[in-house]
DNA sequence: AATTTCACATACCGTGGGTATGCCAACGGA
DNA sequence: TCCGTTGGCATACCCACGGTATGTGAAATT
């Protein structure tokens, strides 16, 4: 047999995968607890015994979610050299990962209201946001923005591109990624000087 | 005695009244209907008569607030006659009336996962986000903004929009609002050619 | 080999959304 | 003014589902 360790680490992993696949289908309150456990190869005990909760599940998965794309984020701009190029690809990047309908229904529309705002807020500063207030002091540093209040910007492109991903995943349209990125662009091209 | 349609009516209020306060307060999974009920002065069963259910007397909050909020920045606009001061009058109120707590617990966080995003964004564009559609149309039209397509930028500035009045309802710090504004109008002052 | 630990399974409870049905006062025609 | 009808609720009930308390057996420890 397994040893104990393995075999726990075996079912975390497992209730996790089958906890994205349907919180990504049915959304959080759509979601029996039962029915993940059972998908698992479990009972609802091995997921009050790893998670606690039905949103401690959903909390995990949603800091497993924003991991991979803070990743995306992280990789894409680490192709460039130049901050504004590199600003450039991480928002590309993160508009293209969130398009993804189990991404941004798990990360952008069940989250705020299953965790409470302020935590969602913490978990995107703590992975995503948190980069793109890093790329944005660092071109007000080297001039290329006017100098300015970089936290109040930050929240605003966040919030554009949070809200531009759902809307990318529900249009379904592919030429629309194109578009809402031209969009971005000119508008953050217009803060140059 | 008041008349079938007077007694109607007030009903109606009542649970709507309540249930806007219970809501902007508990938040829609905080809310325990029969309570609301309770609140308005009848039970359960004259809620589901007039609104079918939990979510149906939800469905009617969130348009009555939406209502108010697009009011108030269609008024704001209409003191000037130039279509940019327009829409830096009219972005200004949407992030005033956004910011109290009670519009956007309701209008913001709860109602994308209670209604589901779809008829979310439908109302949305039915009531403010139409509007800044229409305002960037004029502008473009009139020269003042480069061509471009309308439509992706209108979804940028209200998710932007939307993101910043949570947050500046929750960070509570009230020069925010001043550093927001500002942040915004710069945003949308680079478009400007 | 005996004991402890612990990763789950099993059985159970309470809450709360939804429904089916009953009641009684307002309406509307004769 | 009587009487049938309508409809705006109240009452009683169902049951799905999140959460908890407790049991169990195999791995780990001694």
């Amino acid at each position: 047999m397994a040893s104990r360790a393995e075999q726990r680490a075996e079912t975390r992993r497992a209730l996790l995968a089958e906890g994205r696949r349907r919180f990504a289908r049915d959304g959080f309150h759509g979601v029996v607890l039962e029915e993940v456990a059972r998908g698992a190869g479990v009972t609802k005990g091995a997921a009050y015994h790893h998670f606690g909760s039905k949103a401690g599940l959903f909390r995990t998965v949603v800091e497993e979610a924003q991991q991979e794309v803070a990743d995306r984020v992280t990789e894409a701009a680490g192709h460039h050299e130049d901050p504004w190029k590199q600003l450039i690809a991480g928002c590309r990047a993160y508009l293209s990962a969130g398009s993804d309908p189990a991404i941004q229904r798990i990360m952008l529309i069940d989250a705020p209201t299953v965790l409470g705002w302020n935590e969602w807020r913490e978990m995107d500063d703590a992975s995503s946001a948190h980069h793109l207030t890093e790329a944005l002091e660092t071109l007000v540093a080297s001039g290329v923005l006017a100098p300015q209040p970089v936290e109040p910007l930050a929240r605003l492109l966040s919030g554009a591109m949070n809200e531009a991903a759902v809307w990318l995943a529900e249009s379904g349209d592919p030429t629309s990624l194109e578009a809402t990125t031209t969009a971005l662009e000119r508008l953050i091209e217009g803060l140059r000087r």
